[in-house]
RNA sequence: GGGCCUAUAGCUCAGGCUGGUUAGAGCGCGCGCCUGAUAAGCGCGAGGUCGGUGGUUCAACUCCACCUAGGCCCA
């Protein structure tokens, strides 16, 4: 009986069932590499348009994490898809190396540089920051090492030997000649800053080195005194304005008094004094005096007061009154004391109103000359008791207690930090209408998802001039020189291109290495006194200058690149970073967005949707992934959600990934395992003499792939993904394979009806392998070698499938379309047949009495041979009443009964017959099994 | 505190922008079948009232307001 087995034609195929991928895929990346994959693509699209990803860089200081492996890959699917579709896409990846994370993980960790650093003024010293450069350069260099590895391991593809790195040489020179350009152009300036600073370490800090703590600080009370009295407060009297600190010592600098527009203010009488006060404040701050018996004399609204003018507590000095949002309802007096040199709102405000600045401390914290007797040489805190000292000897101090607030602390030294004004580099963003032209360039750039436009445009109209100079070591040096005689400070087109030329020869430490002369042009005077001698400029470049450039640098002909890129890809987060930056640069310099589009991903969360973070323990890295279930796991996850928005992980989803992959996996096996005789050349069938449920198939397919199409052309992978698994898992495996069987199994090996199924399981395949490469391009790639007859040696050699109109059929679809709805109605009769009644275990045990009304009934007519197979029962019978049978099932006009098949079960197909039996020969074999094995 | 965004079955996504029959799909789950895709394959079924509240409307998951939770950026 079994014997028959052997002359049925089952699925053959060396495609393995599991994809072992953790420890297959190695092998993979291997190969691509030494055959020169990507190279290869490249030279397939010789002289096709160019399709032109620019890589935003990462930061080369450790692993590559979740974020960074979502990114990389979503790269690679539009890479992949355009190259597929005929693009020639050269891929050159980056990092970014320059910057604090690295410099201070440097000057942290490393023991030669700790011990230089014990000596808190070395870092100014140039043999010192180069033994740091060194140190970093080094530390970036081996990370870039590991993370080049790592985003290879995910499958990615591009010139991984030819990256551009922030810190080469090459990138430096340019990137110091685009400066140049913008300095020539007078986009340069120079002006005063306040930045957080650390006295101990001597040190401005950046934000993210900012720690805030708990510090006790004097909350004190006192009164100026109104000196041109514009609003009228104090009807010709004597009155004075209440003003609260928690920073006496910055009183030194006091320059203005914020008023809010918004709120009212009052004037009271106590003791025979006029006092001015916020009204919200009015109530809290008698009490704390423990003043009673006041008058109030009148009330006067915020934005009447500006204007007016104040005098300072102690110094000789008019402090004006001055309009901000700043000012609280729940603290101080809502009078508000401003320093332009010692608070950001205050220097915001300052510059605005031009009050000037004063910052009369130096680099230790103490006061300098500027600040005058008595406080020269104090220390801010000694400072501070001074200006108390002062204010009760002349009266203007009201009261003093202590207030213990959040209050900025350094990070490495834990010591509170102060506000300093310093001068700076800038970058005008209004210069040249930049800003303006940026906002408009916005316009013409695709934005995917689309709210993305309004992101940039806000953060690009908001956005204030870009502070350029940062006080560290790490980093592209702004070559401006001082004059030694008369301190002009100089920055010129000509020195910075020698400059420019030098790095390109040996780096940036040229900048340390070399006397300032070597840089100078013939007969280089300083412009204001004729000065010969120059100090150097030790402020380096904002890094996001160094990325910001990278359009420039990179995006040129001789990488066989262009600009402006077609696409930019990177995490929402960089609409104020990296996308901000680049387009400045861009427009500055070309009067264009360095972008045609800009796609832009969320974040990855934990399951519960929450971010991962080491406190919460809900952190997952790419290669846990990886080692545990593969590279195209991971891409298969990024390809099944909505990147656009944030992006959940964790362990459910995962194992629906590790699901969906089997399934995919395993119709690509079945599909290798019925293609195992044929040869797509000699055995293929032409359209029209394929079977009517081929050519249906071929519709579907067709449809598919255009869809597919259009939804990578979105950037929504998604799309592309639901779509696709949708059509394997319904159309493929459990519709058309599960009909398939029977035509593949037991018809002759080569009669029509096999070949004809086999031509379309070959289109099929081939179609979903070249259309999926981009997103699980190692299962792909690996099933790619197994597909019969002659193709190219890699998935990535192949090119998207041509549209054939021709294999739409829209009749044809619409018809079975109609059929698939009676086998909807017949297998829930099947099920019932088999649960309830119990008269089939197998559906090839049922004949199917079918009565159906109205425009179906033509259909069905017309395939009514066709039915037994599209249903897989052994029988099938219309009739014109409704049937009569144990099983009856009705559904929109669709009537079925359900009986046990007559006749015989053929012994090699299983197909219950009447005629089995009729042959001698094959006593236990159905007439067709009987012809298929005596030849016809 | 401000800007932008998100919230549909256990999971991943549709739908709704142009408000109107029982809100769809696949996976997972449950129950079966098959043993000629077998650490596979097939069928059937049960799951949501669309984050919450209020409003507009004859009618809202779909429009508006507010709230809650979460995310990114900024302060």
């Amino acid at each position: 009986m079994s014997d028959y087995k052997k002359t049925l034609n089952l699925p053959s195929t060396e495609f393995p069932m599991r994809g072992n991928l953790p420890k297959k895929e190695p092998g993979f990346i291997e190969r691509w590499d030494s055959e020169e994959l990507y190279f290869k693509m490249l030279k397939k699209r010789e002289g096709k348009e160019l399709y032109i990803l620019h890589d935003g860089p990462p930061y080369s200081n450790g692993h590559i994490h979740l974020g960074t492996a979502l990114n990389k890959i979503l790269k690679d699917f539009f890479i992949k898809y355009k190259h597929l579709k005929g693009y020639k896409t050269p891929y050159v990846p980056g990092w970014d190396n320059h910057g604090m994370p690295i410099e201070n993980k440097v000057t942290q960790e490393d023991k030669e540089v700790k011990e230089l650093l014990k000596d808190r003024t070395a870092l100014k010293k140039p043999e010192v920051k180069i033994k740091i450069r060194e140190k970093c350069r080094e530390f970036a260099k081996y990370w870039v090492e590991v993370q080049k590895k790592e985003f290879k391991r995910l499958g990615v593809l591009g010139d991984w030997e030819h990256p551009y790195l922030t810190m080469s040489t090459e990138y430096e020179s340019e990137e110091l000649r685009i400066f140049a350009d913008l300095v020539e152009q007078g986009y340069i300036y120079r002006d005063m800053m306040t930045i957080h600073w650390c006295p101990k370490c001597q040190t401005a800090l950046a934000l993210a080195e900012i720690e805030y703590k708990e510090k006790e600080s004097p909350s004190v009370w006192f009164r100026m005194k109104v000196k041109e009295d514009k609003a009228n407060l104090f009807d010709g009297d004597e009155g004075y304005a209440l003003v609260w600190t928690t920073t006496p010592w910055t009183i030194v600098s006091n320059l203005g008094l914020m008023f809010h527009p918004d709120f009212t203010y009052v004037v009271f009488e106590y003791e025979g004094t006029k006092y001015l006060v916020g009204e919200p404040h009015l109530e809290r701050v008698l009490k704390e005096f423990g003043w009673e018996d006041i008058k109030i004399i009148k009330k006067v609204k915020g934005a009447d007061i500006e204007g007016t003018v104040f005098w300072h507590p102690f110094i000789k000095r008019e402090s004006p009154a001055v309009l901000a949002e700043f000012v609280t309802e729940e603290e101080g007096t809502g009078i508000v004391h401003t320093a332009p040199g010692h608070g950001k709102e205050d220097f915001e405000v300052g510059k605005k109103y031009g009050l000037g600045v004063l910052s009369p401390v130096n680099e230790r914290g103490e006061f300098t000359e500027e600040a005058g007797e008595p406080f020269v040489g104090l220390s801010i805190d000694e400072g501070g008791k001074k200006v108390l000292e002062i204010m009760e000897q002349n009266g203007t101090l009201i009261k003093v207690g202590k207030i213990i607030h959040s209050y900025p602390h350094c990070w490495r030294c834990k010591s509170p930090l102060i506000f300093r004004a310093t001068t700076q580099w800038f970058l005008s963003v209004d210069h040249n209408n930049l800003r303006k032209k940026a906002l408009n360039e916005i316009k013409n750039v695709r934005w995917h998802p689309e709210e993305g436009e309004n992101r940039i445009y806000a953060s690009v109209s908001e956005r204030p001039d870009w502070v350029l100079s940062r006080q560290r070591a790490w980093g592209v040096n702004i070559p401006a020189l001082y004059c030694k005689k008369c301190g002009h400070v100089i920055l010129d087109p000509q020195v910075i291109r020698n400059v420019a030329d030098y790095f390109e020869k040996e780096g940036s430490d040229a900048w340390y290495k070399h006397p300032v002369e070597d840089f100078l042009p013939e007969g280089f005077k300083c412009p204001k006194c004729g000065g010969t001698e120059f100090d150097k400029e030790m402020d380096i470049l904002d890094v996001w200058f160094d990325s910001g450039a990278s359009n420039l640098t990179v995006l040129k002909e001789s990488r066989g690149l262009r600009w402006p890129a077609d696409l930019y890809l990177e995490g929402s987060d960089q609409h104020r970073g990296w996308f901000n930056a680049s387009l400045m640069l861009g427009v500055a310099k070309r009067d264009r967005a360095p972008f045609r589009a800009v796609v832009t991903h969320g974040w990855v969360l934990d399951e519960q949707g929450r971010t991962m973070h080491k406190s919460l323990g809900n952190v997952i890295h790419p290669d846990e992934i990886i080692e545990k279930y593969g590279a195209d796991i991971m891409r298969l996850w990024v390809a099944s959600v909505d990147y656009t928005e944030d992006v959940k992980l964790g362990k459910e989803i995962l194992q629906r990934m590790v699901d969906s992959y089997r399934k995919i996996r395993n119709t690509y096996r079945f599909l290798l395992g019925n293609l195992y005789d044929f040869d797509p050349e000699k055995d293929s069938l032409p359209y029209e003499e394929l079977m009517p449920l081929d050519k249906f198939m071929l519709h579907k397919l067709e449809t598919l792939k255009r869809e597919i199409d259009k939804h990578y052309d979105n950037f929504e992978t998604h799309r592309v993904f639901h779509r696709y698994f949708n059509f394997v898992v319904v159309d493929v495996s459990a519709f058309y394979l599960d009909v398939l069987k029977d035509r593949l199994y037991t018809w002759g090996k080569e009669s029509k009806g096999r070949r004809s199924a086999q031509t379309v399981l070959y289109e099929i395949l081939k179609t979903l392998l070249i259309t999926f490469s981009p997103l699980l391009s190692f299962t792909t790639e690996e099933a790619w070698q197994y597909l019969p007859g002659k193709h190219e040696e890699s998935v990535f050699l192949a090119d998207w499938p041509a549209n054939r109109d021709e294999w739409l059929n829209e009749t044809l679809a619409s018809e079975f379309e109609k059929l698939l709805e009676v086998r909807d109605a017949v297998l829930v009769a099947l099920e019932i047949a088999r649960k309830e009644k119990k008269i089939i275990s197998d559906r090839l045990e049922a004949r199917v009495l079918l009565k159906v009304d109205g425009e179906e009934r033509n259909v069905i007519e017309k395939y009514r041979d066709l039915l037994p197979e599209l249903f897989i029962v052994s029988q099938v019978e219309l009739v014109s009443k409704e049937p009569d049978a144990e099983v009856t099932y009705e559904k929109d006009g669709i009537f079925i009964g359900v009986t046990h098949a007559k006749g015989k079960k053929c012994a090699r197909c299983w197909v219950w017959h009447e005629e089995v039996g009729k042959d001698p020969d094959y006593p236990d074999l159905c007439p067709k099994c009987v012809a298929v094995l005596k030849g016809k």
